[in-house]
Order: C-alpha cells, then sequence, then structure tokens
RNA sequence: GGUGCGGUAGUUCAGUUGGUUAGAAUAACGGCCUGUCACGCCGUGGGUCGCGGGUUCGAGUCCCGUCCGCACCGCCA
C-alpha cells in the first residue's frame, strides 16, 4: 500500500494514528538538530518532521530532499507545539520514521506557490508543474464541481446528453473552420464543428426533444484572454417550446448554478432588455449592470449654440459620474487619452463639473451660458458634486465609445465587483446586419434563426428592421451565452436564404442535409449555447479563461508545451496527397 | 492585418545623458543552527543583455529590421 491518508486531511483527531503519505516536497526547513518538510499532494499539505537525536540516520536523508521530490513518509500523528492556524492540517505534524524517495526531480524552473515567480510564458511550457500550484489546481476542480451540476441540473429537468461527431461539414458563414484532410478521399476535407449547431437541430427532427451536451468548438479565429481556438459549449436545444420556455429553463440553470457554486439567490427573474434599449443607454449588447450610469442622449439639448463639435454631431451622448466633479485636471487628462486611443477612437471629451455650490463648469464655457449648462446637469440626473462626461460623433461610434468610458469610469469608481452580479437576457437583436464592404445582408447568429413573429410582414420591404427570436445571456458585461428560436417552417426558411442572397441550388449545397430532414416533420424548437470556459472564469473571479482550461493554447495558437502546431512528415502528406506551398516554413 | 507594452542571471526585475569589472531579490550549491512554517545567519557559483545589421573611439542604453510574449482593435454566424 503507498498511502493510508491524503497530505490535506490529518488533524486533531487524528492524534496517534500510524499512517503514510505520499506527494511532493513542497519545501523543507532544515534547523540543523531538526528537518520539517512540507508534503504536498492534490488535497493539502502535511508537515514531516526528523529529529537528529531520534533518528540522526534518516534526518540526514531528510535533509537532502530536494524540492518536487516525489516521497512516501511513514509515521505516527501527532500534535505540534507551535501550531499554524493559516492551514487545515496546521495543528497536526508526522513523526516520521520511515522515508522513501519514490521518484527525484530536477529543479523546477519557477516556484510552485500560490504566487509564482514564474511568467506565463513559463507557467504555459511547464503547465504540469504549473497545474500543481493550488490556484490553478482549484480552477480545474471548479471545472469539474461546475461540469458535475450542469448535468444534475439537465438530467434533472429531463435533458439526454448526445454526443455529436467532431468531424464534420464545412459550412461557409461564420468563423474560420478548423480543417481535417481526408486520407480515403484525397483532396476533401472534413470541418471541426464551430458549434454543434446543425447537428442538434438534427437531433430535435429526431425527436429527442430535449438535448444537451458539454462540447468541445473550435474556432479558427484571432485569440484574446477569454477565447481559445478550442473551447467547450454548454450546447442545448429543445422542442415544442416559444422563447419564454427557453429562457425559464436556463433561467433555472443559472440559477441552480449561483447557488450551487458561488452560494447566490436570485429571487426575481432575469431583466429581459430588448437590444434596442441595451444600445441606447449602455451603447453595447452585453452591457454591465452592476452600476447605473446610463447614457443620456443630449443631441437636440446642445445643437444652436454654435459650438461646431457639436452642432455637426450626429449624436451627443453623456454620462453622469457621481461624485467625481472634483477630478483634476490630470484626470480628466487621463480619460481624454483613454476616449482618444485608437481602439475607442473619439476625437475628444467634454466635460462639465457641477460643483458642491451649485455653478456647473465645463470645458466649452464659452459656448454655454451658466444657464444652459445646468440644462445639461437635469438632463443627466446630475447632483451637485458630480461630474458629466459628453462624448459626440456619429452614433455607430459614439455608442460604443461612450460605452469603453462609462466601463472605465465603473472602474475607477469601483462599482464593477468581482462577488456581484447581474444576469440579464438581453433579447430581440437585429435579424440581420448589412454589410457595406459585400452590400448585402448577413445573418447577426446564424441562417436558420427565426424572426419575431410581428416583424415577419417587414422580411421583403425592410429587413434591416426584422427582430430575431434570439437572445443572450449577459452577466457582468460578459456574454456568457447566446440562443434563439429557430426556422421551422419551409417558406420561411426560404425568404430568409432569399434575404441572404442564397440561391435555391446554393442553400441545397451547403445546408441540404438540414433542408432534407426539415421535410420529415420538425418540430417547432429552439435552444441556446453558454460559454463553458467564461462561466467557470467568471464564477473563478477571473477575466481571463486560461487559468480554467488545463493545457491551454498561447496569444498565437501555440501549444508551447507540446510544441505544435508542428510539421508533418513527407510520408504524411504523401498519404493525404498534400503538396504544401512556398509560403515561408517555420 | 493593426496599435500599445515587454524580452537583461534558473526565475522576477533594476540598470541614469551612450562611458570603468552589468546589479538586487529569489532560487541553486557549501557551511552553521532543535520548533520552523516566506525560518535565520555566513559564504560560493551563475550573463549569447532575444536575434541580425547600423551609428559611434565606445551600445544593455540610440537607429533600422526581425523573432517571441502579453493586452487590445479588426476578426470571432
Amino acid at each position: 500500500m503507498y498511502r493510508t491518508n491524503t497530505c490535506g486531511e490529518l488533524n486533531m483527531t487524528s492524534c496517534g494514528q500510524d499512517v503514510i503519505l505520499c506527494g511532493w516536497v513542497q519545501k523543507s526547513r532544515d534547523l540543523g538538530g531538526m528537518t520539517f518538510v512540507d508534503l504536498r499532494d492534490r488535497y493539502g499539505i502535511t508537515q514531516l518532521v526528523f529529529n537528529m537525536e531520534t533518528n540522526s540516520e534518516l534526518c540526514e536523508k531528510a535533509r537532502k530532499l530536494g524540492r518536487e521530490f516525489v516521497i512516501q513518509a511513514k509515521g505516527k500523528v501527532r500534535e505540534r507545539s507551535n501550531k499554524n492556524h493559516k492551514i487545515f492540517t496546521g495543528e497536526v505534524e508526522i513523526d516520521v520514521v520511515e522515508l522513501n524517495i519514490l521518484n527525484r526531480s530536477d529543479i523546477p524552473p519557477f516556484t510552485i506557490e500560490e504566487e509564482t515567480d514564474g511568467g506565463e510564458e513559463l507557467r504555459m511550457k511547464y503547465r504540469y508543474l504549473d497545474l500543481r500550484r493550488s490556484s490553478v489546481k482549484n480552477n480545474i476542480i471548479l471545472r469539474h464541481r461546475f461540469a458535475q451540476e450542469v448535468r444534475k441540473y439537465m438530467d434533472s429537468v429531463g435533458f439526454i446528453e448526445v454526443e455529436t461527431p467532431v468531424l464534420i461539414k464545412s459550412t461557409p458563414e461564420g468563423a474560420r473552420d478548423f480543417v481535417v484532410p481526408s486520407r480515403m478521399q484525397p483532396g476533401t476535407f472534413y470541418a471541426l464543428p464551430q458549434s454543434p449547431q446543425t447537428l442538434k437541430q438534427l437531433l430535435m427532427v429526431a425527436g429527442f426533444d430535449k438535448y444537451f451536451q458539454i462540447v468541445k468548438c473550435f474556432r479558427d479565429e484571432d485569440l484574446r484572454a477569454d477565447r481559445q481556438p478550442e473551447f467547450s459549449q454548454i450546447d442545448c436545444e429543445m422542442s415544442f417550446v416559444e422563447r419564454n420556455d427557453v429562457l425559464e429553463t436556463f433561467e433555472g440553470l443559472a440559477k441552480y448554478l449561483f447557488r450551487q457554486i458561488r452560494n447566490i439567490e436570485f429571487n426575481e427573474s432575469f431583466l429581459r432588455l430588448p437590444y434596442s434599449e441595451a444600445m441606447e443607454f449602455y451603447g453595447s449588447d452585453k452591457p454591465d449592470l452592476r452600476f447605473g450610469m446610463r447614457f443620456n442622449d443630449l443631441t437636440d439639448l446642445v445643437k444652436g449654440h454654435n459650438f461646431p463639435v457639436f452642432d455637426s454631431s450626429e449624436y451627443v451622448g453623456a454620462i453622469c459620474a457621481e461624485g467625481c466633479a472634483e477630478y483634476t485636471r490630470k484626470q480628466l487628462d487621463e480619460l481624454t487619452d483613454f476616449v482618444r486611443r485608437p481602439q475607442i477612437g473619439a476625437k475628444g471629451l467634454v466635460y462639465a463639473r457641477y460643483n458642491s455650490d451649485g455653478t456647473v463648469k465645463s470645458s466649452v464655457d464659452k459656448f454655454y451660458s451658466a444657464e444652459e449648462l445646468l440644462k445639461w446637469a437635469t438632463a443627466v440626473n446630475a447632483k451637485p458634486g458630480d461630474l458629466i462626461l459628453i462624448l459626440a460623433g456619429d452614433k455607430k461610434k459614439t455608442l460604443p465609445a461612450l460605452s469603453e468610458l462609462r466601463l472605465e469610469m465603473g472602474n475607477r469608481l469601483g462599482l464593477r465587483k468581482k462577488d456581484t452580479f447581474f444576469p440579464l437576457w438581453v433579447v430581440d437583436f437585429p435579424l440581420l446586419e448589412w454589410d457595406e464592404e459585400a452590400q448585402r445582408f448577413y445573418a447577426m447568429h446564424h441562417p436558420f434563426t427565426s424572426p419575431v413573429p410581428e416583424d415577419l410582414q417587414l422580411m421583403e420591404t425592410d429587413p434591416g428592421k426584422v427582430r430575431a427570436n434570439a437572445y443572450d445571456l449577459v452577466i457582468n458585461g460578459v456574454e456568457i451565452g447566446g440562443g434563439s428560436i429557430r426556422i421551422h417552417d419551409a417558406s420561411v426558411q426560404k425568404l430568409m436564404f432569399k434575404v441572404l442572397g442564397f440561391s435555391d441550388v446554393e442553400a441545397q449545397e451547403q445546408f441540404g442535409f438540414l433542408l432534407d430532414a426539415f421535410r420529415f416533420g420538425a418540430p417547432p424548437h429552439g435552444g441556446v449555447a453558454f460559454g463553458f470556459d467564461r462561466w467557470v472564469a467568471m464564477f473563478g473571479g477571473q477575466d481571463s479563461i486560461r487559468d480554467f482550461i488545463a493545457f491551454p493554447k498561447n496569444n498565437s495558437g501555440r501549444d508551447v508545451m507540446l510544441d505544435t502546431p508542428s510539421r508533418i512528415s513527407g510520408k504524411q502528406l504523401d498519404e493525404l496527397q498534400l503538396i504544401l506551398g512556398n509560403k515561408k516554413q517555420p
């Protein structure tokens, strides 16, 4: 027997027991006459003691242990004379009588502690060492628990987990596909699923009624802290449902997860915010509603005072930053620089201080009277002591810029607390998006998203105005998931393809398998998919999903541990009948 | 494809206006130490300053190019 106990379970009630522990040497402290060794495994840390007086040979052996050696220690649990109240096992120690080195270790390239000295790159290269650190390890355990709770809930409300294939068909719209060459049909390719969207719809046609799956998805697009080329979704679909049925079912899942994982109760229904209002009041389709700071449209109020910037702007919007009237010139300049960064792209920032003496002072005083400025303050519901921040320009560009400014002010004022959650549904997205370059409409979600029933009549006359029967779950400004009621009616689908500029032949070529299926009794259906990694990371209190994935890719899509993507042999290329082009090989 | 920041000891970083032998902490190694838990004290070793080119009497420092990392924009139905 290798071990009788783990390093995380012994305490005062275990005193006197003879135990065998296995684990890694976290650290040893050699005091001369005695040596302490912190033994670590997945469950915790237990202190081993070696004493020169009682067993000098054993103590000498313990002195020679290096960091991360794997050892087995036999001994008796006893109470410590000096206790460490920071850890669960801190009141006891093991008086070791036998020590076996199971394996030695090279000196690790970074310290394996909660606060490591290792940089990102090094941690990724030696990810198996990084995963020994409790913070990363706990993230992976959180992910496991989260997955178990999802399965528990989905099963309890009648959903069946079905696995869908990973080698599927490339589709033209949406993200770039990862492709896999076929050996048996040279010159042809599988694609890895960007999501099992069409397959889950086929499961509805098959009558499975309520389906879910925690599933890997693949998108060959550039990475971010919250985006990996392979990631996991909680993918769900239901039959015989309207939008409200779907929202209620998955609001149930969300509330259950909040309760089980974070011990937070939501008694009220989640807010359902129309897309148009989200854009108008927060400049974003995924607003962070942990704080207010809604936009105020000052366009009409500020025009006609010979201030050219405002007079020539399509939109003038303002937010009110509570208690910031005392901001210094330096702070205001920082905010101006912030909005003028190329990523945000505002031309400038106008501000107005509502001073505690009741006067309003702005950066454009020479164009506006004191009386006019007071009207601004009223329009944005400012109180004395508040700061009014104003951006102007094209509405399409200014709303997102003001949104960034709002989030920045939220950060500065500490209004975006990690342990506060504000979930909401954003609903009634536009069905279609006009692409200036291609001079055509694209489906905002995908071509099987149904329009809101009362907008159906607009499909042919004014497609840009049609709202989709789609919804996103947004928590704290992060898009956690989204879905829609799908089209199951052949004539509506035909109309959709027509608006998207697909000919019958093209539609058949790309989505024939789905259209075929729809001829055999497709039930009304709809569903949703949640970003599993993002949701877990959010519950773990982090913005980056990387440390919630055991072996993630780096910024440029490399796995630096496996050192891949990498070249394949000439023999493999030959088998696949592939010839590489002239582009520089790495 | 683009913007910003970064690359100096095993690791995390400092390095002034371009000027002597490139430093600190930590880790490692050796010694001392019987209640440590970030143990303490003394000592030792450790450098392709990412790479290539240029300017200069002289480059870690300035210029050009390039590679790599991180964050972001585009992109991500």
